[in-house]
DNA sequence: GGAATAGTGTCTTTGAGACATTATATC
DNA sequence: GATATAATGTCTCAAAGACACTATTCC
Protein backbone atom coordinates (compact mmCIF):
# COMPACT_ATOMS: atom_id res chain seq x y z
CA UNK A 1 0.00 0.00 0.00
CA UNK A 2 1.16 3.76 -0.50
CA UNK A 3 0.40 5.66 2.39
CA UNK A 4 3.37 7.53 3.18
CA UNK A 5 2.13 10.76 1.78
CA UNK A 6 -0.58 11.61 4.28
CA UNK A 7 -2.34 13.77 1.47
CA UNK A 8 -2.70 11.04 -0.56
CA UNK A 9 -6.09 9.09 -1.37
CA UNK A 10 -6.51 6.23 -3.49
CA UNK A 11 -8.43 6.88 -6.51
CA UNK A 12 -11.56 4.96 -7.44
CA UNK A 13 -12.81 3.24 -10.61
CA UNK A 14 -16.74 2.20 -11.89
CA UNK A 15 -17.23 -0.87 -11.75
CA UNK A 16 -18.69 -2.46 -14.48
CA UNK A 17 -20.08 -5.76 -15.05
CA UNK A 18 -20.11 -7.90 -18.12
CA UNK A 19 -22.07 -11.11 -18.80
CA UNK A 20 -21.66 -13.73 -21.46
CA UNK A 21 -25.15 -15.73 -21.73
CA UNK A 22 -24.58 -18.53 -23.76
CA UNK A 23 -27.17 -21.10 -25.19
CA UNK A 24 -28.15 -23.10 -27.09
CA UNK A 25 -31.00 -22.74 -29.98
CA UNK A 26 -31.31 -25.30 -32.93
CA UNK A 27 -28.12 -26.78 -32.92
CA UNK A 28 -26.23 -23.72 -32.63
CA UNK A 29 -24.74 -22.09 -29.84
CA UNK A 30 -26.04 -18.59 -29.23
CA UNK A 31 -24.81 -15.92 -27.21
CA UNK A 32 -26.98 -12.85 -26.17
CA UNK A 33 -26.29 -9.54 -27.09
CA UNK A 34 -28.07 -6.15 -26.69
CA UNK A 35 -28.37 -3.27 -29.16
CA UNK A 36 -26.81 -0.05 -27.28
CA UNK A 37 -29.32 3.15 -27.19
CA UNK A 38 -27.17 5.16 -25.46
CA UNK A 39 -23.57 6.55 -26.20
CA UNK A 40 -20.90 5.50 -26.25
CA UNK A 41 -21.30 2.67 -28.80
CA UNK A 42 -25.13 3.72 -29.47
CA UNK A 43 -26.60 1.10 -32.04
CA UNK A 44 -23.50 -0.82 -31.86
CA UNK A 45 -23.82 -4.82 -30.21
CA UNK A 46 -22.79 -4.90 -27.02
CA UNK A 47 -23.34 -7.68 -24.36
CA UNK A 48 -25.33 -6.69 -21.34
CA UNK A 49 -23.73 -5.51 -18.26
CA UNK A 50 -23.39 -2.18 -16.55
CA UNK A 51 -22.48 -0.22 -12.97
CA UNK A 52 -22.67 -1.38 -9.56
CA UNK A 53 -25.67 0.17 -8.76
CA UNK A 54 -24.23 1.70 -5.38
CA UNK A 55 -20.91 0.77 -2.65
CA UNK A 56 -22.86 -2.36 -1.23
CA UNK A 57 -23.67 -3.98 -3.74
CA UNK A 58 -22.61 -7.50 -4.43
CA UNK A 59 -20.64 -7.76 -7.81
CA UNK A 60 -22.49 -11.13 -8.66
CA UNK A 61 -25.89 -9.40 -7.72
CA UNK A 62 -25.18 -6.33 -9.82
CA UNK A 63 -24.28 -8.91 -13.07
CA UNK A 64 -27.93 -10.54 -12.18
CA UNK A 65 -29.65 -7.62 -12.02
CA UNK A 66 -28.68 -6.30 -15.68
CA UNK A 67 -29.57 -9.19 -17.03
CA UNK A 68 -32.80 -8.53 -15.82
CA UNK A 69 -32.91 -4.79 -16.83
CA UNK A 70 -31.74 -5.27 -20.31
CA UNK A 71 -32.90 -8.77 -21.32
CA UNK A 72 -35.67 -9.45 -18.88
CA UNK A 73 -34.12 -12.32 -17.91
CA UNK A 74 -34.48 -13.68 -14.34
CA UNK A 75 -32.97 -16.72 -12.35
CA UNK A 76 -29.83 -17.29 -14.97
CA UNK A 77 -28.59 -20.07 -13.08
CA UNK A 78 -24.51 -20.35 -12.13
CA UNK A 79 -22.76 -17.19 -13.38
CA UNK A 80 -19.33 -17.78 -13.12
CA UNK A 81 -16.24 -15.37 -13.21
CA UNK A 82 -14.43 -15.24 -16.56
CA UNK A 83 -12.14 -12.36 -16.21
CA UNK A 84 -11.44 -8.45 -15.55
CA UNK A 85 -10.81 -6.26 -18.15
CA UNK A 86 -9.57 -3.02 -16.73
CA UNK A 87 -7.42 -1.29 -19.65
CA UNK A 88 -7.30 2.56 -19.14
CA UNK A 89 -9.05 3.70 -22.28
CA UNK A 90 -10.86 0.62 -22.59
CA UNK A 91 -14.24 2.81 -22.28
CA UNK A 92 -14.47 6.35 -23.28
CA UNK A 93 -16.34 7.45 -20.10
CA UNK A 94 -13.73 7.38 -17.93
CA UNK A 95 -11.89 4.57 -15.97
CA UNK A 96 -13.95 1.70 -16.46
CA UNK A 97 -12.75 -2.05 -14.57
CA UNK A 98 -15.15 -4.64 -15.79
CA UNK A 99 -16.00 -8.11 -14.12
CA UNK A 100 -16.91 -10.95 -16.74
CA UNK A 101 -19.04 -13.48 -15.84
CA UNK A 102 -19.96 -16.36 -17.77
CA UNK A 103 -23.43 -18.36 -17.65
CA UNK A 104 -24.29 -21.38 -19.88
CA UNK A 105 -27.65 -22.33 -19.48
CA UNK A 106 -30.41 -24.72 -21.95
CA UNK A 107 -33.81 -23.07 -22.54
CA UNK A 108 -33.50 -19.66 -21.86
CA UNK A 109 -36.44 -17.32 -22.81
CA UNK A 110 -36.82 -14.64 -25.08
CA UNK A 111 -35.05 -11.37 -23.79
CA UNK A 112 -37.01 -8.39 -23.62
CA UNK A 113 -35.44 -5.26 -23.71
CA UNK A 114 -35.13 -3.12 -21.15
CA UNK A 115 -33.91 0.52 -19.97
CA UNK A 116 -31.06 1.38 -22.29
CA UNK A 117 -30.92 -1.38 -24.33
CA UNK A 118 -32.83 -0.74 -27.63
CA UNK A 119 -33.10 -4.26 -28.36
CA UNK A 120 -32.11 -7.78 -26.12
CA UNK A 121 -31.94 -10.99 -28.20
CA UNK A 122 -29.95 -14.44 -29.23
CA UNK A 123 -27.57 -14.14 -32.21
CA UNK A 124 -25.62 -17.37 -33.06
CA UNK A 125 -21.93 -17.00 -31.80
CA UNK A 126 -20.34 -17.67 -35.42
CA UNK A 127 -21.99 -14.81 -36.13
CA UNK A 128 -21.13 -12.55 -33.84
CA UNK A 129 -17.67 -13.13 -33.55
CA UNK A 130 -17.16 -12.91 -37.14
CA UNK A 131 -15.56 -9.88 -38.37
CA UNK A 132 -18.36 -8.26 -39.77
CA UNK A 133 -20.19 -7.40 -36.67
CA UNK A 134 -18.88 -4.87 -34.52
CA UNK A 135 -19.01 -5.09 -30.54
CA UNK A 136 -18.97 -2.39 -28.17
CA UNK A 137 -15.95 -1.90 -26.26
CA UNK A 138 -13.50 -4.70 -26.11
CA UNK A 139 -16.47 -7.19 -25.63
CA UNK A 140 -14.96 -9.42 -28.63
CA UNK A 141 -12.33 -10.16 -26.77
CA UNK A 142 -14.71 -11.08 -24.07
CA UNK A 143 -16.91 -12.65 -25.63
CA UNK A 144 -14.51 -15.31 -27.50
CA UNK A 145 -13.05 -15.94 -23.65
CA UNK A 146 -16.29 -16.69 -22.78
CA UNK A 147 -16.82 -19.32 -25.55
CA UNK A 148 -13.65 -20.89 -25.23
CA UNK A 149 -14.05 -20.89 -21.65
CA UNK A 150 -17.49 -22.57 -21.77
CA UNK A 151 -15.61 -25.32 -24.36
CA UNK A 152 -13.29 -26.39 -21.66
CA UNK A 153 -16.77 -26.46 -19.19
CA UNK A 154 -17.87 -29.33 -21.55
CA UNK A 155 -14.74 -31.47 -21.58
CA UNK A 156 -14.47 -32.14 -17.61
CA UNK A 157 -17.90 -31.06 -16.12
CA UNK A 158 -21.58 -32.75 -16.52
CA UNK A 159 -22.85 -29.36 -17.94
CA UNK A 160 -24.27 -30.69 -21.55
CA UNK A 161 -26.73 -32.50 -19.87
CA UNK A 162 -28.62 -29.54 -18.59
CA UNK A 163 -29.11 -28.69 -22.39
CA UNK A 164 -31.00 -31.66 -23.09
CA UNK A 165 -34.38 -32.79 -21.69
CA UNK A 166 -35.24 -34.02 -18.71
CA UNK A 167 -34.15 -37.48 -20.57
CA UNK A 168 -32.52 -37.48 -23.66
CA UNK A 169 -30.62 -39.75 -26.33
CA UNK A 170 -26.87 -40.13 -26.73
CA UNK A 171 -27.32 -38.42 -30.44
CA UNK A 172 -28.72 -35.94 -28.48
CA UNK A 173 -26.29 -34.95 -26.22
CA UNK A 174 -23.58 -35.40 -28.64
CA UNK A 175 -25.06 -32.84 -30.51
CA UNK A 176 -24.70 -30.58 -27.23
CA UNK A 177 -20.63 -31.64 -28.00
CA UNK A 178 -20.78 -30.87 -31.54
CA UNK A 179 -22.23 -27.04 -31.24
CA UNK A 180 -20.40 -26.01 -28.14
CA UNK A 181 -17.01 -27.26 -29.80
CA UNK A 182 -17.78 -26.75 -32.96
CA UNK A 183 -16.91 -29.78 -35.04
CA UNK A 184 -18.40 -33.30 -35.19
CA UNK A 185 -18.11 -36.19 -33.47
CA UNK A 186 -17.65 -40.43 -34.18
CA UNK A 187 -21.29 -41.09 -32.93
CA UNK A 188 -19.89 -44.64 -32.18
CA UNK A 189 -16.80 -43.38 -30.37
CA UNK A 190 -18.66 -40.82 -28.70
CA UNK A 191 -21.36 -43.32 -27.04
CA UNK A 192 -18.33 -45.05 -26.01
CA UNK A 193 -16.66 -42.28 -24.00
CA UNK A 194 -20.38 -41.00 -22.87
CA UNK A 195 -20.85 -44.18 -21.22
CA UNK A 196 -17.43 -44.50 -19.63
CA UNK A 197 -17.80 -41.09 -18.05
CA UNK A 198 -18.34 -42.38 -14.48
CA UNK A 199 -22.20 -41.07 -13.47
CA UNK A 200 -22.57 -38.81 -16.16
CA UNK A 201 -25.73 -40.56 -17.69
CA UNK A 202 -27.40 -42.96 -16.35
CA UNK A 203 -30.48 -45.47 -18.13
CA UNK A 204 -34.21 -43.87 -17.99
CA UNK A 205 -35.86 -47.30 -19.42
CA UNK A 206 -37.53 -45.99 -21.62
CA UNK A 207 -36.77 -45.37 -25.39
CA UNK A 208 -37.77 -43.29 -28.11
CA UNK A 209 -38.35 -43.00 -31.76
CA UNK A 210 -36.60 -41.01 -34.28
CA UNK A 211 -37.17 -39.79 -37.93
CA UNK A 212 -36.91 -43.24 -39.40
CA UNK A 213 -34.47 -44.85 -37.99
CA UNK A 214 -34.13 -47.84 -34.76
CA UNK A 215 -35.59 -45.94 -31.65
CA UNK A 216 -32.74 -44.68 -29.13
CA UNK A 217 -32.76 -45.44 -25.72
CA UNK A 218 -33.08 -42.49 -22.98
CA UNK A 219 -30.67 -41.18 -20.22
CA UNK A 220 -30.88 -38.84 -17.99
CA UNK A 221 -28.34 -36.95 -16.30
CA UNK A 222 -26.23 -39.13 -13.55
CA UNK A 223 -25.16 -37.74 -10.03
CA UNK A 224 -21.78 -36.00 -10.58
CA UNK A 225 -20.88 -32.51 -11.57
CA UNK A 226 -17.07 -33.30 -12.48
CA UNK A 227 -17.09 -36.44 -15.20
CA UNK A 228 -13.88 -38.49 -15.50
CA UNK A 229 -12.31 -39.63 -17.98
CA UNK A 230 -12.91 -36.12 -19.09
CA UNK A 231 -15.06 -35.86 -22.62
CA UNK A 232 -11.09 -34.29 -23.80
CA UNK A 233 -11.36 -32.46 -27.38
CA UNK A 234 -8.43 -33.83 -29.74
CA UNK A 235 -6.10 -31.40 -30.39
CA UNK A 236 -7.02 -30.92 -33.30
CA UNK A 237 -10.31 -29.73 -32.21
CA UNK A 238 -8.79 -27.71 -30.56
CA UNK A 239 -6.95 -26.03 -33.30
CA UNK A 240 -10.27 -25.31 -35.10
CA UNK A 241 -12.85 -24.16 -32.58
CA UNK A 242 -14.78 -21.23 -34.79
CA UNK A 243 -13.59 -18.50 -33.06
CA UNK A 244 -10.14 -16.58 -34.98
CA UNK A 245 -8.02 -18.17 -32.18
CA UNK A 246 -4.31 -19.96 -32.99
CA UNK A 247 -4.87 -22.21 -29.88
CA UNK A 248 -7.96 -21.70 -27.68
CA UNK A 249 -6.49 -23.39 -24.64
CA UNK A 250 -4.64 -20.09 -23.97
CA UNK A 251 -7.58 -17.59 -24.07
CA UNK A 252 -6.91 -14.20 -21.92
CA UNK A 253 -8.71 -15.22 -18.90
CA UNK A 254 -8.15 -16.54 -15.11
CA UNK A 255 -9.14 -19.92 -14.27
CA UNK A 256 -11.72 -22.31 -13.55
CA UNK A 257 -14.03 -21.40 -10.11
CA UNK A 258 -13.92 -17.95 -10.97
CA UNK A 259 -12.71 -15.64 -7.76
CA UNK A 260 -15.35 -13.64 -6.31
CA UNK A 261 -16.32 -14.59 -2.81
CA UNK B 1 -26.29 0.16 -18.02
CA UNK B 2 -28.69 1.99 -15.81
CA UNK B 3 -29.08 5.27 -16.52
CA UNK B 4 -32.85 5.75 -16.89
CA UNK B 5 -32.38 8.31 -13.96
CA UNK B 6 -30.39 11.07 -15.04
CA UNK B 7 -29.26 12.27 -11.75
CA UNK B 8 -28.10 8.75 -10.74
CA UNK B 9 -24.31 8.96 -11.10
CA UNK B 10 -22.90 5.33 -10.83
CA UNK B 11 -20.64 4.38 -7.26
CA UNK B 12 -16.96 4.23 -7.54
CA UNK B 13 -14.77 1.74 -5.55
CA UNK B 14 -11.44 1.61 -4.28
CA UNK B 15 -9.69 -0.72 -7.06
CA UNK B 16 -6.46 -2.94 -5.32
CA UNK B 17 -3.92 -5.29 -6.76
CA UNK B 18 -2.85 -8.63 -4.33
CA UNK B 19 0.06 -10.03 -5.51
CA UNK B 20 0.91 -13.82 -5.14
CA UNK B 21 4.70 -14.51 -5.59
CA UNK B 22 6.11 -17.83 -5.89
CA UNK B 23 9.68 -18.78 -6.08
CA UNK B 24 11.67 -21.82 -5.24
CA UNK B 25 13.74 -21.83 -2.48
CA UNK B 26 16.08 -24.41 -1.73
CA UNK B 27 13.53 -27.58 -2.65
CA UNK B 28 10.44 -25.94 -0.78
CA UNK B 29 7.62 -23.60 -2.20
CA UNK B 30 7.99 -20.02 -1.40
CA UNK B 31 5.52 -16.85 -1.29
CA UNK B 32 6.46 -13.46 -0.59
CA UNK B 33 4.28 -11.93 2.81
CA UNK B 34 4.64 -8.65 4.06
CA UNK B 35 4.29 -7.79 7.26
CA UNK B 36 1.77 -5.36 7.78
CA UNK B 37 2.80 -1.72 9.24
CA UNK B 38 -0.05 -0.37 8.60
CA UNK B 39 -3.92 -0.88 10.23
CA UNK B 40 -5.88 -2.65 9.42
CA UNK B 41 -4.43 -6.16 10.42
CA UNK B 42 -1.28 -4.06 11.35
CA UNK B 43 1.11 -6.52 12.38
CA UNK B 44 -0.33 -9.52 10.70
CA UNK B 45 1.00 -11.40 7.33
CA UNK B 46 -0.15 -10.40 4.08
CA UNK B 47 0.35 -10.44 0.23
CA UNK B 48 1.71 -8.05 -1.18
CA UNK B 49 -0.56 -5.50 -2.88
CA UNK B 50 -1.95 -2.13 -2.97
CA UNK B 51 -4.42 0.57 -4.61
CA UNK B 52 -4.43 1.61 -7.87
CA UNK B 53 -2.53 5.04 -7.80
CA UNK B 54 -4.24 7.20 -10.33
CA UNK B 55 -6.88 6.93 -12.62
CA UNK B 56 -5.04 6.41 -15.23
CA UNK B 57 -2.61 3.77 -14.20
CA UNK B 58 -3.08 0.00 -15.75
CA UNK B 59 -3.67 -2.37 -13.12
CA UNK B 60 -0.57 -4.39 -14.44
CA UNK B 61 1.54 -1.99 -14.01
CA UNK B 62 0.27 -1.33 -10.27
CA UNK B 63 0.68 -4.75 -9.77
CA UNK B 64 4.62 -4.02 -10.92
CA UNK B 65 4.88 -0.93 -8.86
CA UNK B 66 3.33 -2.65 -5.19
CA UNK B 67 5.75 -5.22 -6.04
CA UNK B 68 8.83 -2.44 -5.98
CA UNK B 69 7.45 -0.58 -3.45
CA UNK B 70 6.95 -3.02 -0.44
CA UNK B 71 9.18 -5.48 -1.14
CA UNK B 72 12.15 -4.00 -3.62
CA UNK B 73 11.46 -6.89 -6.20
CA UNK B 74 11.58 -5.81 -9.81
CA UNK B 75 11.43 -7.20 -12.93
CA UNK B 76 9.46 -9.93 -11.98
CA UNK B 77 8.75 -11.80 -14.90
CA UNK B 78 4.64 -12.49 -16.52
CA UNK B 79 2.50 -11.43 -14.03
CA UNK B 80 -0.79 -13.20 -14.78
CA UNK B 81 -4.44 -12.56 -13.54
CA UNK B 82 -5.77 -14.77 -10.95
CA UNK B 83 -9.05 -13.37 -10.06
CA UNK B 84 -10.91 -10.74 -8.91
CA UNK B 85 -12.30 -10.56 -4.79
CA UNK B 86 -14.54 -7.74 -4.50
CA UNK B 87 -17.24 -8.87 -1.87
CA UNK B 88 -18.20 -6.44 0.56
CA UNK B 89 -16.61 -6.45 3.58
CA UNK B 90 -13.97 -8.25 2.92
CA UNK B 91 -11.90 -5.02 3.96
CA UNK B 92 -12.61 -2.61 6.74
CA UNK B 93 -11.79 0.77 4.86
CA UNK B 94 -15.03 0.05 2.29
CA UNK B 95 -15.50 -1.07 -0.61
CA UNK B 96 -12.32 -2.43 -2.37
CA UNK B 97 -12.71 -4.64 -5.20
CA UNK B 98 -9.60 -6.51 -5.53
CA UNK B 99 -7.32 -8.23 -8.56
CA UNK B 100 -5.34 -10.84 -7.92
CA UNK B 101 -2.08 -11.66 -10.25
CA UNK B 102 0.21 -14.42 -10.25
CA UNK B 103 3.85 -14.72 -10.62
CA UNK B 104 6.02 -17.66 -10.83
CA UNK B 105 9.73 -17.52 -10.87
CA UNK B 106 12.88 -19.08 -10.18
CA UNK B 107 15.72 -17.27 -8.12
CA UNK B 108 14.36 -13.93 -6.94
CA UNK B 109 16.55 -11.78 -4.71
CA UNK B 110 15.77 -11.25 -0.89
CA UNK B 111 12.54 -8.85 -0.82
CA UNK B 112 13.77 -5.26 1.08
CA UNK B 113 10.44 -4.04 3.39
CA UNK B 114 9.62 -0.82 2.11
CA UNK B 115 6.86 1.79 2.62
CA UNK B 116 4.08 0.29 4.66
CA UNK B 117 5.86 -3.48 4.88
CA UNK B 118 7.63 -3.52 8.93
CA UNK B 119 8.66 -6.46 6.81
CA UNK B 120 9.13 -8.56 3.42
CA UNK B 121 10.33 -12.26 3.07
CA UNK B 122 10.04 -15.56 1.46
CA UNK B 123 7.54 -17.93 4.11
CA UNK B 124 7.20 -21.62 3.38
CA UNK B 125 3.72 -22.17 1.26
CA UNK B 126 3.50 -24.49 3.64
CA UNK B 127 3.13 -22.40 6.34
CA UNK B 128 1.96 -19.56 4.94
CA UNK B 129 -1.49 -22.15 4.36
CA UNK B 130 -1.06 -24.21 7.56
CA UNK B 131 -3.94 -22.52 10.53
CA UNK B 132 -1.41 -21.27 12.64
CA UNK B 133 -0.81 -18.29 10.57
CA UNK B 134 -2.91 -15.32 10.22
CA UNK B 135 -3.19 -13.86 6.93
CA UNK B 136 -4.93 -10.38 6.42
CA UNK B 137 -8.50 -9.86 4.49
CA UNK B 138 -9.07 -12.79 2.50
CA UNK B 139 -5.18 -13.74 1.19
CA UNK B 140 -5.41 -16.84 2.81
CA UNK B 141 -8.16 -17.80 -0.05
CA UNK B 142 -6.27 -15.85 -2.85
CA UNK B 143 -2.69 -17.53 -1.71
CA UNK B 144 -4.39 -21.22 -1.60
CA UNK B 145 -5.71 -20.30 -5.72
CA UNK B 146 -2.30 -19.31 -6.27
CA UNK B 147 -0.84 -21.59 -5.47
CA UNK B 148 -3.39 -24.42 -6.91
CA UNK B 149 -3.04 -22.34 -10.58
CA UNK B 150 0.75 -22.71 -10.30
CA UNK B 151 0.44 -26.43 -10.09
CA UNK B 152 -1.69 -26.68 -13.07
CA UNK B 153 0.72 -24.77 -14.41
CA UNK B 154 3.47 -27.01 -14.29
CA UNK B 155 1.45 -29.74 -15.90
CA UNK B 156 0.87 -27.62 -19.33
CA UNK B 157 3.30 -25.62 -19.97
CA UNK B 158 6.91 -26.13 -20.26
CA UNK B 159 7.42 -23.35 -16.83
CA UNK B 160 9.63 -26.23 -14.66
CA UNK B 161 12.40 -25.55 -16.94
CA UNK B 162 12.82 -21.70 -15.85
CA UNK B 163 13.46 -22.63 -12.11
CA UNK B 164 16.50 -24.99 -13.24
CA UNK B 165 19.58 -22.98 -14.17
CA UNK B 166 20.87 -22.50 -18.16
CA UNK B 167 21.21 -26.73 -18.15
CA UNK B 168 20.07 -28.94 -15.76
CA UNK B 169 19.48 -32.82 -15.10
CA UNK B 170 16.62 -34.51 -15.57
CA UNK B 171 16.37 -35.35 -11.43
CA UNK B 172 17.24 -31.39 -11.07
CA UNK B 173 13.80 -30.87 -13.37
CA UNK B 174 12.25 -33.87 -10.90
CA UNK B 175 12.33 -31.89 -8.18
CA UNK B 176 11.38 -28.74 -8.83
CA UNK B 177 7.74 -30.81 -10.14
CA UNK B 178 8.01 -32.40 -6.59
CA UNK B 179 8.40 -29.02 -4.84
CA UNK B 180 5.59 -27.40 -6.42
CA UNK B 181 3.20 -30.42 -6.88
CA UNK B 182 4.16 -31.38 -3.30
CA UNK B 183 4.37 -35.04 -3.97
CA UNK B 184 6.69 -37.59 -4.35
CA UNK B 185 7.37 -38.83 -7.81
CA UNK B 186 9.12 -42.33 -9.39
CA UNK B 187 12.37 -41.27 -11.23
CA UNK B 188 12.23 -43.93 -13.99
CA UNK B 189 8.40 -42.83 -15.01
CA UNK B 190 9.54 -39.17 -14.55
CA UNK B 191 12.78 -39.36 -16.97
CA UNK B 192 10.57 -40.96 -19.68
CA UNK B 193 7.90 -38.78 -19.13
CA UNK B 194 9.83 -35.76 -19.55
CA UNK B 195 11.60 -36.90 -22.55
CA UNK B 196 8.50 -37.55 -24.13
CA UNK B 197 6.96 -34.44 -24.16
CA UNK B 198 8.15 -32.87 -27.14
CA UNK B 199 10.39 -29.78 -27.45
CA UNK B 200 10.30 -29.52 -23.38
CA UNK B 201 13.97 -30.40 -23.05
CA UNK B 202 16.78 -30.97 -25.43
CA UNK B 203 20.46 -32.57 -24.91
CA UNK B 204 22.82 -30.19 -23.93
CA UNK B 205 25.68 -32.42 -24.51
CA UNK B 206 27.42 -32.21 -21.41
CA UNK B 207 27.70 -34.35 -18.04
CA UNK B 208 27.54 -33.29 -14.20
CA UNK B 209 29.06 -35.31 -11.44
CA UNK B 210 26.75 -35.46 -8.56
CA UNK B 211 27.68 -36.46 -5.30
CA UNK B 212 28.11 -40.15 -5.50
CA UNK B 213 26.67 -41.50 -8.02
CA UNK B 214 26.88 -41.46 -12.13
CA UNK B 215 26.94 -38.46 -13.62
CA UNK B 216 23.87 -37.46 -15.08
CA UNK B 217 23.30 -36.22 -18.75
CA UNK B 218 22.73 -32.41 -19.09
CA UNK B 219 19.11 -30.65 -20.49
CA UNK B 220 18.59 -26.92 -21.96
CA UNK B 221 15.07 -25.98 -22.00
CA UNK B 222 13.54 -26.55 -25.58
CA UNK B 223 11.34 -24.61 -27.54
CA UNK B 224 7.89 -24.86 -26.57
CA UNK B 225 6.08 -23.06 -24.25
CA UNK B 226 3.05 -25.92 -23.74
CA UNK B 227 4.51 -29.42 -23.71
CA UNK B 228 2.20 -32.13 -24.98
CA UNK B 229 1.64 -34.60 -23.73
CA UNK B 230 1.31 -32.51 -20.74
CA UNK B 231 3.02 -33.67 -16.98
CA UNK B 232 -0.32 -34.67 -15.91
CA UNK B 233 -0.47 -35.00 -11.93
CA UNK B 234 -2.21 -38.34 -11.09
CA UNK B 235 -5.68 -38.41 -9.20
CA UNK B 236 -3.74 -39.03 -5.94
CA UNK B 237 -1.45 -36.61 -6.62
CA UNK B 238 -4.40 -34.00 -6.67
CA UNK B 239 -6.11 -34.81 -3.66
CA UNK B 240 -2.93 -34.87 -1.89
CA UNK B 241 -1.45 -31.26 -2.28
CA UNK B 242 -0.48 -29.83 0.83
CA UNK B 243 -3.49 -27.24 0.87
CA UNK B 244 -6.55 -28.04 2.91
CA UNK B 245 -8.69 -28.55 0.02
CA UNK B 246 -10.52 -31.38 -0.90
CA UNK B 247 -11.03 -30.76 -4.78
CA UNK B 248 -7.69 -28.64 -5.81
CA UNK B 249 -9.18 -28.67 -9.23
CA UNK B 250 -11.96 -26.41 -8.43
CA UNK B 251 -10.23 -23.13 -6.78
CA UNK B 252 -12.37 -20.24 -7.00
CA UNK B 253 -10.60 -18.58 -10.24
CA UNK B 254 -11.04 -17.66 -13.09
CA UNK B 255 -9.16 -19.36 -16.30
CA UNK B 256 -5.48 -19.64 -17.21
CA UNK B 257 -4.03 -16.49 -19.15
CA UNK B 258 -5.85 -13.77 -17.10
CA UNK B 259 -8.40 -11.52 -18.88
CA UNK B 260 -6.46 -7.97 -18.85
CA UNK B 261 -5.99 -6.72 -21.88
C1' DG C 1 -36.42 -54.79 -50.14
C1' DG C 2 -33.78 -49.80 -49.15
C1' DA C 3 -32.68 -45.95 -46.18
C1' DA C 4 -31.69 -44.18 -41.84
C1' DT C 5 -30.37 -44.14 -37.24
C1' DA C 6 -28.93 -46.92 -32.86
C1' DG C 7 -25.86 -49.77 -30.72
C1' DT C 8 -21.72 -53.24 -30.34
C1' DG C 9 -17.23 -55.11 -31.27
C1' DT C 10 -12.44 -55.10 -32.73
C1' DC C 11 -7.96 -53.43 -33.79
C1' DT C 12 -4.10 -50.26 -33.17
C1' DT C 13 -1.63 -46.81 -30.85
C1' DT C 14 -0.40 -44.07 -27.01
C1' DG C 15 0.65 -43.15 -22.52
C1' DA C 16 0.56 -44.01 -17.30
C1' DG C 17 2.32 -46.52 -13.52
C1' DA C 18 4.87 -50.33 -11.23
C1' DC C 19 9.21 -52.13 -10.95
C1' DA C 20 13.59 -54.96 -12.61
C1' DT C 21 17.90 -54.27 -14.61
C1' DT C 22 22.12 -52.28 -16.31
C1' DA C 23 25.63 -48.39 -16.35
C1' DT C 24 28.97 -45.34 -14.32
C1' DA C 25 30.64 -42.75 -10.96
C1' DT C 26 32.89 -42.22 -5.72
C1' DC C 27 34.64 -44.35 -1.56
C1' DG D 1 34.64 -54.67 -3.32
C1' DA D 2 30.14 -51.52 -1.51
C1' DT D 3 27.12 -47.77 -2.43
C1' DA D 4 24.74 -44.26 -4.74
C1' DT D 5 22.68 -42.21 -8.54
C1' DA D 6 21.62 -42.32 -13.73
C1' DA D 7 19.54 -44.41 -17.48
C1' DT D 8 16.99 -48.03 -19.93
C1' DG D 9 13.72 -51.80 -20.45
C1' DT D 10 9.54 -54.61 -19.59
C1' DC D 11 4.92 -55.51 -18.26
C1' DT D 12 0.10 -54.31 -17.55
C1' DC D 13 -3.80 -51.44 -17.89
C1' DA D 14 -6.77 -47.68 -19.55
C1' DA D 15 -8.35 -44.95 -23.00
C1' DA D 16 -8.56 -42.69 -27.78
C1' DG D 17 -9.51 -43.08 -32.51
C1' DA D 18 -10.65 -45.59 -36.76
C1' DC D 19 -13.98 -48.32 -38.59
C1' DA D 20 -16.71 -52.97 -39.64
C1' DC D 21 -20.69 -54.90 -38.32
C1' DT D 22 -25.34 -55.92 -36.36
C1' DA D 23 -30.08 -54.23 -34.81
C1' DT D 24 -34.45 -51.98 -35.32
C1' DT D 25 -37.29 -48.79 -37.06
C1' DC D 26 -39.95 -46.27 -41.35
C1' DC D 27 -40.83 -46.10 -46.19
Amino acid sequence: MRMDDDRWEAPRVLLAVDLVILTLRGSRLHVLLIERGVEPFRGALALPGGFLRDQEEDIVAAAHRELFEEAGLADVPHLEPLGVYGEPGRDPRGRVVSVAYLAIAPRLPEPVAGTDAAEASWRPVEHAMSSNVELAFDHRRILADGVERARVKLEHSALATAFCGETFTISELQQVYEAVWGVRLDPRNFYRKVQSARGFIVAAGSMRRTEGGRPARMFKAGPVQAIYPPMVRSAQAVAEGSDGRKDGRTAQTMPEGGANP
